[in-house]
DNA sequence: TTGAAAGCGATACCAC
DNA sequence: GTGGTATCGCTTTCAA
């Protein structure tokens, strides 16, 4: 193994000098600079990273707590660990992904044995009861949801009320008067999931202030329930024009609940869907979205986490504003 | 920071004898261990991972190196990504995740720093750019695919030549005379993907040993590019009975296609789809399938790993048979 | 601008 | 069965 004294010896200075090459803490001559960066590269070098995080008490690994459940979205899951994992890079560190099966003990271990320098976690509850675990950590923790009650700890989020809101507001605005949530399957309310709650505020205010009628369906992605949901939903509300769907799994069963009725989207059924962008263009009909900014809020998060790192104290809920996307699944209501 | 040294104080006894109540590497009387024990836990004492690395040369640290191409179906990655992830938690590892996008200096840098013990890498080309590197890197390596010259590195992967035979052996078995094979999108032959060609291979085979007729064409998942390949398909070859798709993200379309021109599954096309299981019942008809079996391959690879950690050192390919399981998309064609 | 040396917190060898 | 201690490779303070 090449260490740092390989390289002092062959550029012929010490190894401190080294280490304020390569970190850059303190300046250095030019001539020196050349020698040690010339030996780096011709030994091949990178520091142990053990003995690093050992001295300087840092490790350049952030960990993601992911949720792994079968019952939410694999591939918006999958958007996240990607964006975080790219935004941790540019900042020079490593991800650690952790799986919440581990439970509040594993976050406990790696904060407590210096695996990862902050910890961000996705899919966070209302009220999680990982909060007062990781509000108690000695490190920067960064949710991404938001609780009831954050403690003191930072989180980012899409506005989910908000986006609920705007849902409403585009298919009011074209005229719609009786619009119907297809929302996440029962688990996710039962769950306490923040998000979901949130969602559903802001769409039945908007559609309060906006006189819509509304009716809320909870339902899983299976093709049996989409079709039962359908059945029944316009059986009891047949008025309905549009639909706002909060769950990206449901949507292939549902475009296909809707062809096989013969009911056209948009001219009979206006959709609304809230999900990453890139899902928009998965189906016949290319969907109007509110997106879910994946690769957005996992750059906040890197960033409010590295800014924790840097000994930036104050914690923050931030949240993004939603972004509409007008595409082809919406119109007027039919006359 | 609770030290090794403050849990020797607290039981009264030497911070080695600490550290081999943990490793469990030499015995120690019942009462030295209760005593151990009980300071350990009553201080929520956590060994530092960097000193312990730096001590042992050991991280309990796994590298995986997943695609984030968007090309390719991100569930089947997450469903290895969380299958590695569970096993190596069983083995007592955590997890570290590269996107390969960093590229091959990111895996040097990861061996070389000793940041992980070894390295999984997914997804490997036929003849893979990153092999050199890897096989010189002073760590285990395992290859969850298999390229061209795995170059002495252990290797875990489907076997898709088998799988491609399974496919065209059931649908012959049920009579079907001329079957079309949907592959991958022509990217993933032009990176030389080797399960793509393995697929091809085996399918090819069989079709010959059967005197199968076949066609194949590569295609991407959106409704556009399906429904141009399906009007080709049947105008080209109206006696196509047999579809197998070896192309998750092409199936919703694929099925929508179908419905869309009044084939019904499985009475006018049978359909054998490559995929996880979990997939199976995400369409209206539930699929016949041979599985992709991400949970078991993900967990090969961690126990291949490991047994490279603990000093086996001759490499191996390990192919897993394929497993067709009948479900309602496949039935004898139309008389 | 550079060097020497004291830790960082474990492990594992050598003694007893 | 247990204790003392050199050692791992780096960072950073103190000195020059």
């Amino acid at each position: 193994m090449v260490t740092i004294n390989d390289v002092a010896d062959a550029a012929g200075v010490a190894p401190s000098t080294v280490s304020y090459v390569i970190s850059g803490k303190r300046s250095i001559s030019p001539g020196t600079r050349r020698l040690v960066e010339a030996a780096i590269r011709r030994l091949g070098y990178h520091p142990h990273a053990g003995a690093r995080a050992l001295a300087s008490n840092r490790t350049n690994v952030l960990a993601l707590v992911v949720p792994l459940r079968t019952d939410l979205n694999v591939s918006v899951v999958m958007e996240f660990v990607a964006s975080v994992a790219g935004a941790a890079r540019m900042h020079g560190q490593d991800m650690l992904l952790l799986t919440e099966n581990d439970g509040p003990a594993a976050l406990q271990r790696i904060a407590s044995s210096a695996t990862a320098d902050a910890l961000m976690v996705m899919d966070v509850e209302a009220s999680d009861a990982r909060l007062p675990v990781l509000a108690a950590l000695d490190r920067p923790v960064v949710l991404i949801g938001v609780p009831d009650a954050p403690s003191g700890l930072t989180c980012v989020d899409l506005d989910f009320s908000a986006a609920g809101a705007a849902c409403v507001a585009h298919l009011a605005g074209l005229g719609h008067r009786r619009v119907a949530l297809l929302g996440p399957p029962p688990a996710v309310y039962e769950r306490g999931t923040s998000y979901a709650t949130r969602f559903l505020r802001g769409f039945g205010e908007e559609a309060g202030r906006r006189e819509v009628h509304t009716v809320t369906r909870e339902c899983a992605g299976s093709y049996e329930t989409i079709d039962a949901v359908l059945d029944e939903l316009f059986a009891r509300e047949p008025g309905v024009t549009g639909l706002v769907v909060h769950n990206e799994a449901a949507l292939p069963a549902l475009l296909a609940g809707l062809r096989h009725r013969n009911l056209r989207v948009p001219e009979d059924v206006s959709i609304v869907a809230v999900c990453p962008d890139s899902m928009a263009g998965q189906s016949a009909v290319a969907l109007t979205t509110v997106a879910i900014p994946a690769e957005e809020i996992g750059a906040q998060a890197v960033e409010l986490t590295m800014r924790h790192l840097g000994g930036h104290t104050t914690s923050e809920v931030r949240l993004l504003s939603p972004c509409l996307t007008i595409r082809d699944s919406t119109a007027p209501p039919p006359a």
